[in-house]
Order: structure tokens, then C-alpha cells, then sequence
DNA sequence: TCACGTTAGCGCACGCCGTACGCACCTTGC
DNA sequence: GCAAGGTGCGTACGGCGTGCGCTAACGTGA
């Protein structure tokens, strides 16, 4: 072991003066969110975050517990963006709702990695934030009419709801977005292997052929928008009965 | 190098005459769920679920073609479970369409790790038996007298309303299965941190204080079933206008 | 001003992971 | 009996999360 005759550091490979500006929390879950939107979840490795923080891997374990607390930390991070409502008019709970529910599916749109974390809000990690979401849509819920027992189970339905065709979309877009190509050719070029799958099964192409022209965006959010006014049109429903 | 004066194998060191009993896909899948379902998705590996097989690891490349190729096949193998009608009545759409939602609620409850790939079905990897459901379920809607346009709209919101319901779900069992508690006593252990938690947010402790002596399955039980029943008098709703 | 306790950053190491590669062997068809 | 092709597996590579203990900067009170 040569390193045992120099003091460990010598005069000429001093390890650097290494000014020390502070890490903080905050700085590591924001640059877990940018290399999370720019590169998916499975390439979030606490030595890439290191890189990106110009700092060793290991530092960051100062600040967070380890990997899974990080994520508990961005994915509240997350569930700050939405703009939910709160004020309260029992009258336009169905306007405010379907705000709530457009910027969830929208928050998810842009953070498809959040998709399959989005169940367990609520149930395992309630960070603040998405306990101030719940609360105000809670909030709607209850001025629209629900009796109190009732309240949770529609809240429920509308997050099940959106938590299952924003994770679907977002699949789907990880996907595109991992082919480097656009939704349109990503749509276009799937199709002969997609006809020749359906051959069996003539129903599940039905639908898709005949929109073939639409933009599929656009076709995403008619469905969202359709699906939503369903879900809503039945919680609806027990209230004028 | 001592390795090099012997041809690789001496005489004593022999590997051991090694009867090939046939590894074939099937069994490996099997496996993997078996393995799944014990310790959950971030336990199975290539190295754990080859020494369950008797084999080495690299000896299952042979079979399937990486490891998202063997996920793709479980996932679709799980999908062969759930008991899907295919009888078509369109007095009874309402009927069918509640046990198949039904079914795969089961199904992800027996399987809670497949949770987070129930969302790239049907975009991404169409399985045999993911797609034998689809097309039973659309036929389904097609008899309750859904427009074609309209079908897979409908179909999507259900399905989007199981998949959300479901992920939750599992996400939810799969922490207490870890926790190696009931869910009775997790949800009794969990009770003064949660109180504690809401206490400025008021209106999420009602409901659920509301019930505290009810057995939770129970309650997850009645939530689905009520969520489920207002998706589908919200797409009913549209038969009869 | 200085000494000292506290704490952030980091180098190293461990035991995992997925999987590419090529060799040794078994099975099958002639 | 033998050639050919396929199957299992040992080895290795580069990456992962993270525990440990050291160094050095910082904040504080004398």
C-alpha cells in the first residue's frame, strides 16, 4: 500500500479546495424531476442525480433517507402543480371538479413516470400537497350534497377514474416518447401490426379505423372528456334521486 | 493461472454428468408468477428465478428474450384468468359487463404486482388473452347498443375505472403484505399517525372515522361496487336519451 | 481570535442486478 | 457411428443502491 507513507493527501494531489455549496432537499427533488421528464424512471440512478448535482452519489444520502423517500418527496412535488379550486359553490361543484380532474390528467401528461405512484396517494406517502388536493375536491364533493358516508366513495370513483386513463395515456406516451418518434407516426407505423393482431377479433378495429384521420391527441382528450362526463353524469344521478 | 494446465474439467472437478431435464417458456412463466406473487415485483430476478428453476440464470435467455419480454408473457398469462362472458344479450349487457369488471378487480387483487403494467394493455404488448378480453368485453357494449364510435369510449371509461380502482388497490395490499401485519392491524396501527396527519384537513378523517368497526375488505369491497355502479348508470344513462 | 463539536461531502467497498459471450455437452437425423 | 444444431452454464462486465468511516468546512461560545 503506497498510500500509507504520504499523510493520505501530499502537497501535489491535493484533492481540491472544493468550495461547499450546500445541497439542500429542495435542489435534489427539482433535479429529479427534470432528469425524471427528460429520461424516464428507469434511468433515475441516485449516481446519475449525483452527476447532475455536481456532487457524489453518496452526499446526497444526507438529505434524503434513500431512493424510495426521493421519490416519495417529487412525487408531492408533483401534486403542487394542479390549480384546484376551493372555493366552494354547490351549485358549480360539477364545473369545479372537472377543472380538478382535467389538471390531474394534465399533471400526469407531463410526468407519465408519476403514472404508476399514483395509486398509492392517499394511501402510503400523503405528503401535504396531495393532501390539500384531496381535501379541496373532498370539499366539492360534499358541497354538492353527498351525505358524509357517501362523500369518500365518490371521490373514489373520480380519482380511480383518472388515476386509470392517466396512467393508460401515459404508458402510451412513454412508449412514443422512447421511440423518439411522434404520436402520429408512432400511430401510423404500429398500424399493419395492429390490423394483422385484430384479424381474430374484427370489433377492436372497428373504432380505431374510423377516426384513422383524426389526430390522435385530439382523440385522447375526446375520450378523457367523454369518459369523465360519464363518471360524472352517474355520481350526479344520486343526488336528484 | 493455475486453470490453464488443466484442459478447463479434471477428472475430480468434474461438473457432474447433469441430466437435462427440458426448461420450456411455460415453466418459466409459471415460476414468475408463483415467485411474484410470494415476494412482490421488485424481488423477482433473473438470478432468484433461475436457482427456483433448478437452472442458471443466463440458461433462461434461451426461452424469452430479456427480461421485459418475460413480463410481457406473465402479464398476459394472468390475464388468462379472469372468467370473461361471451355470451351476448343486449337485455344483460349491464349484467356481464359487472362480472367481468369484477373478475379483474380479482384478478389484480390475487396478483397486486401487475398492477403497474395494466396500463400499457392493450397499447402496448397485446397479449393473446389481453386481447380475447377486450374483444369479449366490446362485444358487450356493441350488443347494449353503442354506436361504433361510441364502443370503445365506453369501453375505455370502464376499464379506465378498474384499472384506477384496481392499482390502488394493490398498492395498498402490497404495503401491508410487506408490513407482514393484517389488514386490520395495519389499518389500527396506522390510525394515530393518519389522525395526526389530518388534523388540518378535517373533512378526510370524516368518512373514514365514520366507519372505523367495519372490516376494511368490506369497505374496499362497497367502494368498488359502488363506483362501478355509477359508471355504468352514467354510460346507460346514454342508451335510453 | 481561536478551539472545538457538529455535520456535509465523498472514496471505497459490498453484494446485488441484467445479460453478452463462448464453450461443453446432449439430442437428433442420417 | 457421426455430424449438426440446440441447450445449459461459467465467466465477466458495467451498472446499481447504499453502509462505513474519513476529511474538512462550518457555527458557536470563550
Amino acid at each position: 500500500m503506497p498510500n500509507d507513507e504520504k499523510p493520505t493527501t501530499s502537497v501535489w494531489t491535493r484533492p481540491r479546495p472544493r468550495q461547499r455549496e450546500h445541497l439542500t432537499r429542495e435542489q435534489i427533488v427539482a433535479e429529479a424531476i427534470r432528469l425524471l421528464d427528460a429520461e424516464g424512471v428507469e434511468e433515475l440512478s441516485m449516481r446519475k442525480l449525483g452527476t447532475r448535482l455536481g456532487t457524489a452519489a453518496t452526499s446526497l444520502y444526507r438529505h434524503v433517507a434513500n431512493k424510495d423517500e426521493l421519490i416519495e418527496l417529487v412525487v408531492d412535488d408533483v401534486y403542487g402543480e394542479p390549480d384546484v379550486p376551493t372555493v366552494v359553490d354547490g351549485t358549480r361543484w360539477r364545473t369545479a371538479v372537472t377543472h380538478t380532474a382535467t389538471e390531474l390528467r394534465a399533471m400526469t401528461l407531463r410526468h407519465p413516470w408519476i403514472a404508476p405512484e399514483l395509486g398509492q396517494v392517499g394511501l402510503v406517502h400523503i405528503g401535504p400537497n396531495a393532501m390539500r388536493m384531496s381535501s379541496a375536491l373532498l370539499a366539492q364533493f360534499e358541497a354538492a350534497g353527498f351525505p358524509a358516508d357517501e362523500m369518500d366513495q365518490a371521490m373514489a370513483t373520480l380519482m380511480a377514474y383518472v388515476i386509470g386513463i392517466a396512467t393508460a395515456e401515459a404508458a402510451y406516451l412513454s412508449v412514443i416518447a422512447r421511440s423518439g418518434q411522434t404520436e402520429q407516426e408512432w400511430v401510423a407505423g404500429l398500424r399493419p401490426a395492429f390490423d394483422e393482431a385484430t384479424q381474430e377479433h374484427p370489433r377492436l378495429r372497428a373504432g380505431s379505423s374510423a377516426q384513422q384521420d383524426v389526430h390522435p391527441q385530439r382523440i385522447r382528450d375526446d375520450n378523457f372528456a367523454y369518459g369523465l362526463d360519464r363518471v360524472l353524469d352517474g355520481l350526479a344521478a344520486r343526488l336528484t334521486a
